[in-house]
DNA sequence: ATAGTCAGTTGGATATTCCAACTAACTGAG
DNA sequence: CTCAGTTAGTTGGAATATCCAACTGACTAT
């Protein structure tokens, strides 16, 4: 990465998960695929560059690497509770993917408890409003540094 | 990119912000710095990189590109609708960044008009129930081509 | 004149990515 | 035992993208 920037907890994820395929690796992790081949295959990425993001997203605690097999010896990446917590960053792009970028309607689609077919949006965890932009002010920026 | 990979609107929209520099763009200018520099100085991208996202957000419909000067002509980068929807987006980031990769507290906070100090969660636009990984269920899956 | 601001562009070194082919360790069929 | 197939990577080399400092061009302010 380049120079310094604001500080800032959105520039720090992205330090993480910011990489082409790390979010497309974690989906896949997500929707229970386990093994290097088939993530290589629905992501779409290399192999050598999944093996690299496997081995960052390990690093970094989001991924987990566990045996599943002795002989021959085999490994499936399992994400940790971090791991877990990206969904809704996932499912927040899913949605603006749906309504802006892709044409027709969604390729994949959810269905709430409630019976709705899944439109997440964000609330305020505290009140459990909708938060808009005009419901939130700045209490404290980060400095550039 | 390479290869094809699951047909997938997390993939479309990584197709337009997922490049390195995207969303500290959108970041900024959702923040309300608008000129060319001060998005430079506060993401940190190299200049020739910087010129080129704004071209590729402009071309896809997050900015667009306005005339606040006529001599010297000056233009400001402003977020269109689409460009407004992706704060959600970034709202989950920082959240999920703040609780997993930045050290100590959020450089960057938020109050919502609830009084509370904001901690966005996902919810169900049409129940306002939080979405948790299993209050949903896949309805449809993309295939990967 | 001279310096400073603003929004980029250019050139060259460096770093990443892509891709196909290869290794390694096995399994299961004949 | 031999041969094809599966799984999880690694390797080498070409193609791309990024970083960085310096430059341009159009102006303003002193």
């Amino acid at each position: 990465m380049a120079g310094a920037g604001r500080e800032c907890s959105i520039a720090n994820a992205l330090a993480v998960i910011g990489e082409r395929w790390s979010l497309l690796v974690l989906r896949e992790v997500l929707l229970g695929e386990r093994r290097f081949d088939q993530i290589a295959r629905n992501t779409g990425a290399s192999r050598d560059i999944l093996a690299a993001r496997l081995r960052a997203l390990v690093d970094h605690g989001v991924l987990t690497r566990e045996q599943y097999e002795q002989r021959p010896p085999r490994h499936e990446y399992v994400p940790t509770e971090a791991g877990r917590a990206l969904a809704p960053v996932l499912l927040a792009l899913m949605e603006w993917g749906d309504r802006y970028v892709t044409e027709g309607p969604g390729p994949t689609r959810w269905v709430h408890d409630c019976g709705a077919e899944l439109h997440p949006e964000l609330a305020c965890a505290h009140c459990h409003t909708p938060v808009t932009a005009d419901s939130i002010r700045l209490l404290r920026l980060g400095t550039v540094r």
